[in-house]
DNA sequence: CTACTTGATGTGGTTGGACCACACGCCTAG
DNA sequence: CTAGGCGTGTGGTCCAACCACATCAAGTAG
C-alpha cells in the first residue's frame, strides 16, 4: 500500500463516517501529516487526487476561504475522466454522444412539470430569444439541457450528462463552424426547446423524450458528425 | 495556474496529438520535470491523479513494466469518484441503482446476440450453475453484468455501468445478508438470467430490457433496499 | 475615539536534495 | 557455460526550507 492511499483511505473513511461533511474542513496539511505519521507530500498527493475528484477545494491564505474543504462536485470528476479516456482515443465521440442522448431522453420522460430547474430551463429559455451572439447562445444553451437534466430529480443522471457535455466541448464547439446557416439553425432550436418545454408541461415524457432524441442527434448530423468520428 | 496543472496539460496534449497513445511510456519524472522546467514533486502530482483517473500507471524497477505507462481504465476513474460522492451522501444510493437499471436496460435492448461478449455472458451463466458459494456466484454476476453492458457495443456506457456497480458494490454486498433465502434466491437470478440471454438471442430487444429493469429491481427490493436509502 | 497602517500568524504552493526498495541486465568468478 | 553479484535506472518517500497569499490584531496617526 503506497502511502498517499493511505491517506485517502483515512480521508474516505472521516467522510464515510460522517466525521467530515460537506462543507467541513480537513486538517491543516502539516498536521494532518503528523497526525498520520506520513510526509506532507504525501498528504498533498492525497489531497490532490480528491482535488480531481472534485471532493476537496484547498485554499491558501487565512480565513473561511482558506484552508482543504470538503465539496461536491461529482460533474468534474467524471467529466475530465471522460475528457482523458477521449484523448486517449479508447471513447469514441460517436458512444458519448449515443449516452448522452440515451440519458438526456430519459431525463425529458421523467422531467416534472413542477419542478423548480423545469422553470429555471423557461427562463433561460426566454433569454436566448433576445441573445445574438453564437457564443453566449451556446452557453445558455448548455445550461438549459443541465436544467432539463435535473429536473428528472436524478443526480448521477445529472452529474454523468454534464460530464458528458464537458468531455466533448472543444468538439461540439468546433463543429458549429461547420454550419452552414447559424441564424436559421439558432430558430430551429430554439422551436425545438419549446416543443420539448410543452411536452413536459403536457405530461407527454414520451413525446418529450423523443422530441430530445430528435433534437440532438439532428444538431450533431447539420454539424456534420459521421460514426465513426474522433475527438 | 498551479504547477501540477501544467505538468497535466502537457501531457494531456501529448495524449491529443498523439504523440502519446495507449501502451506508451513517459519520461521518467526526473527528466520530465526539467524537460518542464518543474520540480519533480509537481510531475509526481499531476501523474498521481492520472494515475486515479486510469490513464496512467505507474510501476517501479526496471525493464518493460516499469515506468509510467498510459493505459485506460475509465471504469476506475469513474467508480472511484462516484463512490467518494456517494460517501459524502451528495449522492443517493437509490438514484445510483435508477440509473443502473436505465443503461442496462438499454445495453440489453441494444446487444447484438452474435457479440462475442454474449457468447462470453453465457459460458458465465453455465459456471454460476456449479457454484455453491455465495461469493463466488455474486463475482460470476458481476461478470455477467458486464459482458452484457459490453455487448451492447458502447464503451462509454460500459464504462458507466461498471463505475456504477464499483461504487455501491460495498453496500450490494451488506445488502445480500438481508435475504432470508440465498438457495431460492439464486435460483430466481439463474433463472432470470437465462430469460434475458433468450430475448437477446430471438432479437427482442424490448422484452429483454423489461426482465433487465426487474432482474435488478427485483433483486434490491428482495434485499430490502428502500427509496430513501443512503449508503 | 476613529481610521489607517503594519506586522505576526497560519494556510497552501513549490522547490531541491537526499535516501530507499525494486527490477533488470551486464559482467565476472567459478 | 553457468551462477552469482553488482551497477544502473526506475518510482516511492521523506525532509527542510522558502514563497505568496489572506486574515487578524496590535499599534499608530489623525
Amino acid at each position: 500500500m503506497r502511502t498517499h492511499q493511505l491517506v485517502l483511505q483515512w480521508i474516505e473513511g472521516q467522510l464515510s463516517s460522517g466525521q467530515l461533511a460537506l462543507g467541513g474542513r480537513l486538517p491543516a496539511e502539516r498536521s494532518l501529516a503528523e497526525q498520520l505519521q506520513v510526509s506532507r507530500t504525501s498528504v498533498r498527493e492525497a489531497i490532490r487526487v480528491l482535488e480531481a475528484m472534485g471532493v476537496l477545494r484547498a485554499g491558501v491564505g487565512s480565513g473561511p476561504e482558506a484552508g482543504t474543504v470538503v465539496i461536491a462536485d461529482p460533474t468534474a470528476a467524471l467529466g475530465s475522466a471522460l475528457r482523458l479516456h477521449v484523448a486517449t482515443s479508447h471513447l469514441p465521440v460517436k458512444d458519448i454522444v449515443e449516452t448522452r442522448v440515451l440519458l438526456e431522453s430519459w431525463a425529458a420522460s421523467r422531467a416534472r412539470p413542477e419542478s423548480p430547474a423545469l422553470a429555471e430551463a423557461a427562463r433561460l429559455l426566454e433569454q436566448m430569444d433576445s441573445c445574438a451572439e453564437t457564443e453566449a447562445f451556446l452557453a445558455l444553451d448548455v445550461r438549459f439541457h443541465l436544467a432539463l437534466a435535473e429536473a428528472a430529480g436524478n443526480a448521477v443522471v445529472s452529474a454523468m450528462m454534464g460530464s458528458l457535455r464537458e468531455a466533448i466541448q472543444d468538439y461540439a464547439g468546433r463543429l458549429t463552424g461547420n454550419l452552414q446557416n447559424w441564424d436559421a439553425t439558432a430558430a430551429r432550436l430554439r422551436a425545438e426547446h419549446r416543443g420539448i418545454l410543452a411536452a413536459i408541461s403536457n405530461h407527454d415524457g414520451g413525446r418529450a423524450a423523443q422530441l430530445v432524441a430528435d433534437h440532438i442527434e439532428g444538431y450533431y448530423a447539420e454539424a456534420g458528425v459521421r460514426p465513426d468520428a474522433k475527438a
